[in-house]
DNA sequence: AAAGTGACGCATT
DNA sequence: TAATGCGCCACTT
């Protein structure tokens, strides 16, 4: 369990103001690692501390990550997902607004 | 230590 | 919401 890097995006995520959303590469970017997106979500994945809210943490289309369909698959099913629905539901009870059912305006992000 | 892995990003097809 | 391949960086085994 290391500290440094997480430590770090979940800084930046948890400084996401309510209602806008961020995205991996603009986080990674914050961190001074213009390719560092992957990192980013990997931390949110292995760490998934539940203070920090990865449903507002978007790709740079402004799609959540893969929640997979359904809560069947334990890859991940965790409370950050919990199901397109309730992640859906939650952003917009936040105030971000969704193009599709998978898409955030990208106009909402931090950026 | 080396190889494998991954919730991304971008170019190409 | 194309799919695939490559690159990047940090973490795990």
């Amino acid at each position: 369990m290391k500290k440094n890097f997480k430590e770090q995006v979940f800084e930046k995520v948890g400084k996401i103001p309510r209602g806008k959303v961020a995205t991996y590469g603009q986080i990674a970017l914050m961190l001074g690692k213009p390719r560092g997106a992957r990192e980013v979500g990997w931390m949110l994945h292995s760490n998934d501390d539940h203070n920090v809210p990865c449903h507002r943490v978007v790709d740079r289309n402004g799609r959540l990550a893969p929640n997979f369909g359904g809560p069947s698959l334990k890859s991940f099913g965790r409370q950050a997902f919990d199901g397109a629905k309730e992640q859906k539901r939650r952003l917009e009870a936040e105030g971000v607004k969704f193009i599709d059912n998978m898409h955030v305006e990208l106009k909402t992000s931090i950026l």
